[in-house]
DNA sequence: TTGAAAGCGCTAACAC
DNA sequence: GTGTTAGCGCTTTCAA
């Protein structure tokens, strides 16, 4: 059935029913019902395939993700598909796997007639292929929207958090509490949220009169293992950290493991303060005290951006191209974990 | 740049292009060179909407889930999600929010003309619904694969879990350690795995003599929340349980909510032993004994049986229609909170 | 306000 | 082996 089935049915023609279809004004009421009769009679439903490749354009967006069982990455993919279903556009998940080539060879066979848009949090902010590969689909017409990371060198539409001044926050409370040997465990520097956290525990060390020892620094790379590794470095100093600031929910992970093989016991021999929540060990002993950001919300609005800026229409067209860059406030939510000999 | 383009400025016609294109066999070698250079010269990438269009079939497959939040969820979009790459089809995500008509109207906007095939978990499986929609675009040729949960009265392909043996193997690990009043908090019995935890639990009792209690057996909906006050209820009973069978992860988190807010301590004063693992919990106090499937794998596999229903070929053509079910199994991993009066 | 016809980019049956 | 041509199902000028 299609819609030369439902002219002919209708006694009209092709063009009047796709009028119809798309609710152009230009069609006498007698006629749109005599029409709507029949589509709704015979259940008609118009073949998007056909209409895309006549129109040019889609209603599917990709979403690049660098680690799906990463829960903050589930929560922002689950407000983008919300925002895209009540929309009515439909959303491709790739999983990159924190893995640039991986992003890269995803990016390549992406096809621009199949997506209207991208939402992505690229591997790696250093990467100038991704950066490069996101600028083309911009000038083709298909816009982009970073969420959480940024891209090199490039200013694109995005969707990120204040993590400054989260993290200052959460390491001037370890400050607080009178720490004054204080690691970080942060992410790859090259990455937004890994230097923006970097940042703020500088500045927060700085505001206080600590000096920055440079070994209480050390990458674990946003990954478990990475920060296991780390923080037995830092345990094995010569003075080694009274407190640390771990940059993001995989990087705890790997303290508490940490923690957990050495017997250090949370509050007591060591203070830990965190950038994102793990809200499954709510119910247990480990009582994070933790920097939470409005993720689902995030996710929400990058799908928002996205709609955005197909309403402006295309790029090229037009000079005033604003880039719409949102940053959400983050805020700190002490639990206990930031405390010392507290036990 | 289109296939004509080509076809001009190799000096052949669109068709054998198009041939090159698509690997047939009946095209000079000479020939096949020929075009080959002037598609990689001018990095040529033929138009998949219109491909489609005109063969009637794409390579996107749709992923309906009922909560990508829920780890285990999220865990078997990877696994689809990289077979899906491995073999070059694309993912749609939807997620139906545990919402039987959020599912539907989900189906119902399902473009046939988009996908060449569904992977679902269904909400229910007492939902004639999705179940008619689902037998529907079998019919139409694209078939459906199950993940986890089943459906209405109807033989589908899909992947599933033995959980009556691992419920069973669970709970009489509860019985080894002398447990007699043993409750369990259940999901929907609507469903597979609802109810087939459930006949598990009740097969250990019933091996080891002791008599299922109706109000030892409550539905916690899969959910944290329903859990928390199956918990209450279950501990205010006369005889309160000392252990418990908890039927998801979800479920569980709802028990150790109610645990942690009681002060009753694991392995002291309560058993606790569950279905699926909650892996953020491995560096706290909770030793989790739980019920662990090949969850990831689970969902590569179901991309597989998709797949192998596409070489089947339209299921009309023929009446040899196999259908194929693979149930893995799961396994009990023992880590304590079995135990009682232990510490 | 409506219809005829060309076109979106590709495939495939048929002819050469 | 290769080219011609008629679709796939829709939109959109242009003319009436």
């Amino acid at each position: 059935m299609n819609i030369y089935d439902v002219a002919k049915e209708a006694g009209v023609s092709p063009s009047t029913v796709s009028r119809v279809l798309n609710n152009k004004d230009n069609v006498k009421e007698a006629t749109r019902e005599k029409v709507m009769r029949v589509i709704e009679g015979k259940a008609y439903k118009p073949n998007l395939l056909a209409r895309n490749l006549s129109v040019g354009i889609s209603r599917n967006i990709a979403f690049l993700v660098p680690d799906i069982e990463n829960p903050f990455f589930a929560k922002i993919l689950h407000g983008i598909s919300d925002c895209a279903l009540e929309n009515d556009y439909n959303v491709f998940m790739y999983d990159t796997d924190e893995n640039t080539e991986r992003e890269h060879k995803i990016l390549n066979n992406l096809k621009p007639e199949l997506i209207r848009g991208i939402i992505i949090t690229p591997v790696s902010e250093l990467d100038g292929e991704t950066a490069e590969k996101l600028r083309t689909f911009e000038k083709q017409g298909i816009p982009v929207v970073l969420v959480d990371r940024d891209i090199k060198g490039g200013k694109l539409d995005g969707v990120f958090s204040n993590d400054i001044d989260g993290a200052c926050e959460a390491v001037e409370c370890l400050i607080c509490e009178g720490h004054r040997r204080i690691a970080a465990i942060t992410g790859p520097e090259t990455s937004k949220p890994g230097n923006e956290r970097l940042i703020g525990y500088r500045k927060a060390l700085e505001k206080n009169d600590i000096p920055i020892k440079s070994e209480y620094i050390i990458s674990g790379s946003f990954k478990e293992i990475g920060s296991y590794y780390a923080m037995n470095e830092l345990m094995n100093l010569e003075e080694s950290p009274t407190a640390v600031f771990s940059c993001n929910n995989m990087t705890t992970l790997g303290c508490l493991r940490y923690f957990k093989e050495k017997g250090l016991k949370l509050a007591r021999d060591i203070s830990l303060v965190c950038f994102d929540d793990i809200k499954e060990l709510e119910y247990t002993d480990i009582h994070l005290t933790a920097v939470l950001r409005p993720v689902y919300e995030m996710g929400y609005e990058a799908m928002q951006l996205l709609e955005k800026r197909f309403e402006d229409g295309n790029i090229l067209d037009s000079n005033k191209y604003i880039i719409r860059r949102h940053t959400v406030n983050a805020w700190l939510v002490k639990r206990g974990s930031e405390k010392y000999n507290w036990i």
